[in-house]
DNA sequence: ATCACTTGTGGAAACGTTTCCAATTCGACT
DNA sequence: AGTCGAATTGGAAACGTTTCCACAAGTGAT
C-alpha cells in the first residue's frame, strides 16, 4: 500500500528491451531511433505510467525549472494578486513557482532567500524588508542567480517592477490641496519595514510642504486586526483641526471611514480619506473609496516577465514604474471649515511623528 | 560574471583535505570525526559559502522536502489566507511550498497536479475542481503520494479540511426564515466549478423547503469583474417579490448591496443580504455584512497538519468540519411586506434555474 | 570486396548528496 | 612485541536524468 514505487526511466528501457539512452531519446524526441524502438518504448512507459522526474532532470541539467518567490504574506491580497501574476506569466515557460513568506520579518526574509537558492532555484523574485540589506540576497546574485523586484522602488543594481510611491503620494498631496485642506495625516502600517510606506510619506510630506500645508501627522500602527477601528478613533480623537488623510493602504482607509462612523463623524464632510492600491472592493463601499489604483497583478508580470528576460541572457534594463490613477471615490471633499484666505505664512504646529500605538505592549 | 559556480560538497571535502563522506558526516553532525577533521570541515564550509543542494539530497534521500499545493486562485482572498495557513503550519518543519494554481479550470487542475507530481513532492495539498474525478490525483495516490484537500466536503478515501457547507447554508436559511422571508434567491459565481457553492445551495434549498418557503432562485454568474453590480441590477429588476439574497461569497454579497444601490433600493429595509466567508473587510463595511464567517487560514491549517500526520506514517481520521459563525451584520432585517399570516398552502412559483448570464457572450 | 558514410544503439560519466562498509590508525592490554 | 577493539576515515554505490562517445550494422559507391 505506502510503498512509493517509482517508475524510472530504467524501468522502461527494460521493459522495451533497449538502452536507457535510447528511452530517453525517444521520449524526449531528443535523437534518432528506429520507428520500431520507439513503438516499444512509448508502449512499455504507457504501460508503466512512467513520467519524468523533475529532480533527476534538474541534477543533470543544471536548471531546476523552477522559480522562488518570497513575499511578506498572501493574506495581504495586494502580494497575493502580485504572485497570482506572476504565475499567469509563468503559465506556459514550463517554470513552477516555490513561494515562501516572512510576514514582514527581515530575518525570516534571508532564511527563506538561502532556502529557496538552496533549492537551486533557477531565478528569484523578491518583495522584502530590505533587498539592499540582505546578506542572503547579495550572496545569491553573486552566485548568478537572476533576481527581479516587485513593489520595491529602484534600488542600484536591481530591477524592480513598482510604482512610483513618491509621485502618487504627492498627487494625493495635490489633490488634498486643491480641495483646500491644510491639516493632513499619514496612516501607515509597519512603517519600518516597509520602504513603499516610508516613499509615499516623503513624497506626500514633500508635496504638503510644497503647498504650504502643515506638515502631515504620522500615525503608525504596529498591527492590524478586528479593533482597529476603535483604536483609530481613539487616536483621531486626539487630533485637532485634522481634516484629511491620506491611508497607506485601503484597508486602513477602510478603518478610518469606520473609526469617523463610530466617533459620529462623516465622511467626507468632516474628514477626507485617501487610500492607496485600489482593491477592488473599494468601488462597491457605500462611499466609493478614494484612493490611488495601481495594479498589483500587473506589477507580478512584470516581474515574472523580467525575469524570464534575464534568465534568457537578456538582461533588459530598468522599466519606467507602472502607471497609477487617482480614483475619485465619494471619500475626499472640501473641508468643513473653508481655510479663511489669511495667506500669511503661519507657525507649523509641531508635527507629531511616529505616534507609535504601543497601548497594547503597555 | 554569468558563471554560477556552485560550490559542491567535493570543493569542500578537497580544500579540507578530507574524503567527501567525512565533510557530509562533519557538516551534517551525522557521524563521527576527529576534532581536527571537523575544524578543517568547517572552516573550508565556511570559507567556500558553501550550502547544500536540496537537489542531491533529495534525489538520494527520496525526500523533496517540497510540498505541492494547488488552489483555484491566489487572487480569492479566501484561498489565498488558507495557503498563508499551510505557510504557518510548515514554517519550522523544514517544507517548503511549490504552489500551483488553475484558475477554476478542471483540464489544468490536472496538469497541475501531474507537475507537482513530477517534481517529487512529498505530499499534496489541494483544492480543485473536481477531486474525486481526478484522473492524476488519483496516480499519484497510487504511488503513495499523501493527500489533504481544503475545502471540500469530505470525499470517500481522503481526508478534507472543510466547514459543513450544507448547514451552514441550512443556518442562512433560518435566519431568512425566521425572519419571515419567503421567497429567496442563491446567487453564485461559476456553480459548475465548486462543490463548495453546490453544497451550499442544496443545503439552502433543502431548509428553504423544510420551512415551507419557495424554492429559491439560482442565480449564476460567470464571472466577477468591475461591472457585476450593474448585472445584478439588471437581473434582480426582473425578480418580483424577492426580499433575501444569500450570496455564496462575500465579494458577491457586497457587490449585491451595491446592486440595489443602484435600483435605489435599500439594504435590508427592501432587501436582505447574507454572505459567506467571512472576510474582514465585510466588518468594516458602513453597514457590516450579515454573514456565515468561516476561518480559511484554520482550513489550511488543519490541512497542513493532517498532511505531516500522514507523512509521518500516522493515518489520522476524518477530522469533524471547523466551526462556523452566523455573523448578524446589518444587511438582514424582516422583508417590508411582512408575510400576511395565510397559512394555506400556496403554489410555488416556477423556480428560475441557472438563470445564466451571458449576456457577455450573445 | 573494400571503403566511407549514415543510422541506430547502449555503455558510462556526470550532476550533488548520503551512507554502507572496508580499511586504517592508535592506544591498551596480554 | 603482538593482538584486539574502538575511533576515524574515505572509496564507492545509489538516487534518475541527459549526453558524449564509441561501436555495430546497413547502404551505396568505388
Amino acid at each position: 500500500m505506502d510503498r512509493r514505487q517509482k517508475v524510472t526511466i530504467k524501468d522502461v528501457a527494460r521493459k522495451a528491451g533497449c538502452g536507457i539512452a535510447t528511452a530517453s531519446r525517444v521520449l524526449n524526441k531528443s535523437g534518432p531511433a528506429s520507428a520500431e524502438a520507439r513503438e516499444r518504448v512509448e508502449m512499455a512507459a504507457r504501460e508503466l505510467g512512467f513520467s519524468f522526474s523533475a529532480l533527476g532532470r534538474a541534477l543533470q541539467g543544471g536548471r531546476s525549472m523552477t522559480i522562488g518567490c518570497l513575499v511578506p504574506s498572501l493574506a495581504n491580497p495586494v502580494f497575493a494578486e502580485a504572485v497570482q501574476g506572476v504565475q499567469e506569466t509563468l503559465k506556459g515557460t514550463g517554470y513552477q513557482l516555490l513561494i515562501a513568506s516572512s510576514n514582514y520579518d527581515g530575518e525570516a526574509d534571508n532564511e527563506a532567500i538561502a532556502t529557496l537558492a538552496a533549492k537551486e532555484v533557477d531565478g528569484l523574485i523578491v518583495t522584502m524588508v530590505a533587498p539592499e540589506r540582505s546578506a542572503a540576497l547579495k550572496q545569491a546574485r553573486q552566485r548568478g542567480l537572476p533576481v527581479s523586484l516587485m513593489f520595491h522602488d529602484p534600488i542600484d543594481g536591481f530591477l524592480t517592477a513598482h510604482v512610483d510611491n513618491f509621485e502618487a503620494a504627492r498627487e494625493v498631496a495635490r489633490q488634498f490641496a486643491d480641495r483646500g485642506h491644510r491639516h493632513t495625516a499619514f496612516l501607515a502600517l509597519r512603517f519600518s519595514t516597509s520602504d513603499r510606506s516610508r516613499n509615499r510619506y516623503a513624497g506626500f510630506h514633500a508635496e504638503c510642504r510644497a503647498r504650504d500645508m502643515f506638515d502631515p501627522t504620522l500615525i503608525e500602527l504596529d498591527e492590524a486586526d478586528a479593533n482597529t477601528p476603535e483604536l483609530l478613533a481613539a487616536i483621531l480623537a486626539a487630533q485637532e483641526g485634522l481634516t484629511a488623510i491620506f491611508a497607506s493602504n485601503d484597508f486602513l482607509a477602510i478603518a478610518v471611514q469606520k473609526a469617523a462612523r463610530l466617533m459620529g463623524e462623516s465622511v467626507p464632510r468632516d474628514l477626507s480619506v485617501v487610500g492607496f492600491d485600489g482593491i477592488e472592493i473599494g468601488r462597491l463601499l457605500d462611499v466609493p473609496l478614494a484612493t490611488i489604483e495601481t495594479a498589483p497583478d500587473a506589477m507580478g508580470r512584470q516581474a515574472a516577465q523580467t525575469l524570464l528576460d534575464m534568465m534568457q541572457g537578456r538582461p533588459g534594463a530598468q522599466r519606467p514604474p507602472l502607471p497609477f490613477d487617482f480614483r475619485v471615490g465619494a471619500t475626499l471633499g472640501r473641508p468643513r471649515t473653508e481655510s479663511r484666505d489669511d495667506d500669511q505664512v503661519r507657525p507649523r504646529p509641531p508635527s507629531v511623528h511616529s505616534l507609535k500605538t504601543d497601548l497594547k505592549q503597555g
